[in-house]
DNA sequence: TTAGTTAGATTAACCGGTTAGTCAAACTGT
DNA sequence: ACAGTTTGACTAACCGGTTAATCTAACTAA
C-alpha cells in the first residue's frame, strides 16, 4: 500500500502523522483526542479519516513511522565501517541519545509494550517484523562476529544488551521519581552528560577482551558523538 | 486516615480498589472504564463515587496502594539482619521477582512515570514522599554502609542501581517484542529462571570487593529466595 | 423484647458533555 | 469539466458522574 500521491501536498498526510505521534506520545491511544491531532496539524478532523481508516489505524501508522525511523537509524550505525566492538558502543550511545532527545517517541514505544502485553495491539507484529527484526539480526550477528574475532568477551550477547540498554531506559524512566526524592535532577544536562559518559565507559570496560582497547574506543566514540543539545522541549522531525 | 469503619464490610472498598488496580494496569487512566471496574468488583458504578471522589482519585488511590505495598516489601528486605551486600542482592532479586509476578503493578507504575513526565499526575508527589523516599534513603544508606565497611566496591551507588534494576525492567518491558523477533520466549519459566540467576550472579561478581564472597552470597541468596510460581495469570492480593 | 430511629451502604435510572466517525457541499488546480 | 482535496455541520454512541430512593444493621428507649 505505497499510496501513490501524484502532485503536491501529501505533506498534509505527513503533518497529520507527526501531530499524531506527538499526541499519542503524550496521552496514549485512549487519551489522545482526534480533534487535538487535527488541530495540531492545522487540518479538519474529517481529513484524518480521509487518509486513515480510523483512530487505531492512525495510531498504528504513527507507531510504524517511529519504529521505522528508530530502527533505520540504528541499522545505519550497526553497518558502520569499523570494528564490531566500536559499532556496539556507538549503538548503545545512540540508544542513550535517542532516549534523551526523543523522549516522546520512547514513551510511545513503552506504552505500546504495555498495551501489547495486555493483549491488544495488532500493530506490534508488523513493527516487529519490518523494523525491529532486521535491526535485531544485525546486532546479534555483530556480537557473534566480535566474539569470533576475539575482540569481545564470550558472554551471552543478550545479557550484554539487557545490561547496556536496560540501564539507559531505566535512567530516563525513573528520572521524574528520582528528581522528587533525591538531591539531584537526572534530567539536568550536566547529570545526563555524566551518566552518558559513565555508561559507555563502563560498557567499554565490560565487553572487550582487551580492556585497554575498550577504554580507548569508548573515549573515541564519546568524542565522535557529542551529546545532542535538545533536552525536553521535543520538537518534531520534518 | 485509618477510616474507622465500625461494622461489617468495608471489604467492598477493597474490592473496588483492587478491581481498579487491574483495570488501570491494563488500560491506563484514560483507557480504563469505570463501568468495567464496578463490574469486576461486582458493585454498582455509583458506589465508586461513594468511596472515591472521582475517577482520578480512584486512580491515585490505586497507585498509592500499589506503591505502598511495593515500598513496604522492599524496606522489609533492606532492613534484614545480614550484611549490606547480601541485603542489596536480596533487594535486587526481589525486584526481579516483583516484575515477574506483579507485571500489572509494574505496568501501572511505568504508565504513571510516562504520565508524570508529560506534566499531569499530582499523585506522584504523594507516592514519592510516603513510599519511595523512605525506601530510597534506606537503600542509599545501605550502599554507603557497605562501602564504608569495605564489603562493596567504591563506585557510585546510583550507577550500581541503574545497572541492576534497569536490566530487570528492560527484560520484562522488551519481552513481548523479543518473543516476536527472537527464537526464544523471555517469559517462558525456564528462560526467566536462567535470566534471574544470571542477573544476580553477575551483580555478585560486580559490586563486591571480594569477588569470591560475592559469588558465594549470590548463590546463597538464590537458594534462599526461590522463584515465584506465578507467571502471567496475575491474581490479586486480597 | 421490640418498635422506632438513625446512619451507612447500595442501587436503578438518568443526564449532560464529549468523542469517534460521517456526509454532502465546496474548493482547487489542470 | 472534473478528479482529487478540504471543510463545516451533523450524529450516534459512549462514558463519567449525579440523584433519589432502598436496603441493612446497629443503636435507643421503654
Amino acid at each position: 500500500m505505497p499510496r501513490i500521491q501524484h502532485h503536491r501536498a501529501d505533506q498534509t498526510r505527513d503533518r497529520i502523522l507527526h501531530a499524531a505521534i506527538r499526541e499519542f506520545s503524550e496521552h496514549g491511544l485512549a487519551g489522545a483526542r482526534t480533534g487535538a491531532i487535527a488541530g495540531a496539524a492545522r487540518v479538519n478532523k474529517a481529513l484524518l479519516y480521509y487518509y486513515f481508516r480510523d483512530k487505531e489505524s492512525l495510531y498504528a501508522a504513527a507507531l510504524e513511522e517511529v519504529a521505522g525511523k528508530v530502527a533505520g537509524d540504528a541499522i545505519a550505525v550497526l553497518e558502520l565501517d569499523c570494528s564490531p566492538g566500536e559499532r556496539l558502543l556507538r549503538f548503545t550511545l545512540q540508544h542513550f541519545d535517542r532516549n534523551l532527545s526523543r523522549q516522546g517517541f520512547q514513551a510511545l514505544m513503552q506504552q505500546e509494550m504495555v498495551r501489547f502485553r495486555a493483549g491488544r495491539s495488532n500493530a506490534m507484529q508488523v513493527i516487529a517484523k519490518n523494523a525491529f527484526e532486521p535491526m535485531w539480526d544485525r546486532a546479534m550477528n555483530l556480537v557473534e562476529e566480535g566474539i569470533g574475532s576475539g575482540e569481545l568477551c564470550s558472554v551471552d550477547p543478550m545479557q550484554m544488551m539487557y545490561a547496556a540498554l536496560g540501564a539507559n531506559v531505566f535512567y530516563f524512566l525513573s528520572a521524574p521519581m528520582v528528581k522528587l526524592i533525591a538531591a539531584i535532577n537526572p534530567l539536568d544536562p550536566a547529570a545526563m552528560a555524566s551518566r552518558r559518559t559513565t555508561a559507555i565507559e563502563y560498557l567499554g570496560q565490560t565487553i572487550f577482551t582487551d580492556r585497554r582497547r575498550g577504554a580507548r574506543l569508548a573515549k573515541a566514540v564519546l568524542a565522535a558523538m557529542p551529546m545532542p543539545e535538545n533536552a525536553l522541549p521535543e520538537r518534531k522531525t520534518a
